[in-house]
DNA sequence: GATTTTTTCTACCGTTCAGTATAATCACTT
DNA sequence: AAGTGATTATACTGAACGGTAGAAAAAATC
């Protein structure tokens, strides 16, 4: 009968050194790391194991298989994005500010995200059913908002565009795709990238730099997200 | 001493029924159907042959292994998005007239080759170096063609946009992306899907409808991409 | 119609790799 | 200092899967 694994909720901190989920923090980080660049299939649990100096019983204490590790990246990266075009009901801003707030957030996830986003992207087809279906409505209820903000924008007179859905998957493409040419230690910093991505953004709904807001508006509300 | 497989160039018309081009390309069409739905680790040789009707053997006579129908894949549908971008050096059109047909084009390419376009994004971590840098080399002429030709409208005082190359960057998401929601059976013809997303494009660099140019023009000279 | 070449099959191999049985060790409690 | 649960290691296993040897069958050639 084997130790039960530690819950996510605060296992009891571990014996030795470092606090059991900062241990399976550690897996996590390398193991994104290794999945950015070798893929999925091309990274082997024993690679996982070598990166970390240790054995397959101690990543097996911590995660239940590989595709838990998979699917807890997977899982985290989707939420950070596609929760960013959430707002309180009872946020006052117009949707055209609530819009400009959101995609900022959008890339800024995207930027911070972009390892796990890539490995999101490229696996979909091997994951679990369920899993998949869950990452799905994720995405449908993101852009689900996002497309409602677009139209009430438009509505308002101040957003202009062709075809919601498609500019809304459009966009998607702008940031979804980054990864594929984003690097952290390239040309331009994390700040400007984000920066000129959002510009692009909202140029693509003709919300139009006059506009612009700040770069982190203080929300008059303190919730800036949805509860749930 | 097993026989020496047909070569890409006329491998001889077969036996039984069908040249060995044909057989060739059957295997391809069905790779890349399988690939798109489960994934390249998803899809194993053997599936590939239960879904042909044949035995290995079959499809290791038509090509050496996994990797090259992977790679055939691949290549074809990269070269076919990624040439779109060239125009003979004798063209006379104004970049913004070119940019408006290659950006046309370009989607049109893209939505053809979803399939293999999925697979292309995907596998990238695991291809052959060799084979990668190849792609690489494609990507980047065609970044650098766009860009050119980006700028070249802006200094023609037709094309408004910010930082070309990231502009640039976040088109080719707005393609790249496509395979990810794009199906053929979809709400919109691929007629519709290409004309709203060149739209967007044409959006994305100021490149105005007012500007939009015929479905189809017929270029001044005969030759409509570069011999090489 | 015999011979050669191309095409396809049956049956198998060798490796890689995720995952595990079992036990030793460590840290803390009593 | 003995006991208890948490943690880490050694050394396997089992199976999936890419690929192949060698022969049979089918066409083509002479």
């Amino acid at each position: 009968m084997p130790a039960a694994r530690p819950a996510s909720v605060t296992p009891s901190r571990t014996g030795s050194n470092g606090s059991g989920t900062d241990k399976r923090e550690r897996i996590l980080r390398v193991a994104e790391d290794l999945f950015y660049r070798h893929g999925l299939a091309g990274t082997t649990m024993d690679m996982l194991c070598a990166e970390l100096g240790v054995t397959k019983p101690y990543v097996y204490y911590y995660f239940r298989d590989k595709h838990e590790i998979v699917e807890t990246l997977t899982r985290r990266a989707s939420v950070a994005c596609l929760t960013t075009m959430r707002f309180a009901e009872d946020d006052p801003r117009s949707a055209e500010l609530k819009l400009a707030e959101g995609l900022r957030r959008w890339v800024e996830a995207c930027v911070m995200h972009f390892r796990a986003s890539a490995l999101a992207f490229r696996v979909t087809a091997s994951l679990r059913p369920e899993f998949r279906a869950e990452l799905r409505e994720l995405a449908d209820d993101f852009y689900a908002d996002l497309v409602a903000l677009m139209e009430q924008g438009r509505r308002d007179g101040r957003l202009d565009f062709e075809d919601a859905a498609i500019t809304a998957k459009a966009m998607g493409g702008v940031v979804g795709f980054m990864y594929t040419w984003y690097r952290p230690e390239g040309r331009l910093a994390p700040e400007e990238v984000v920066e000129r991505l959002s510009a692009t953004l909202r140029r693509m709904i003709g919300l139009h730099p006059k506009t612009r807001i700040r770069a982190t508006p203080r929300p008059r509300t303190s919730t800036r997200r949805k509860p749930s």
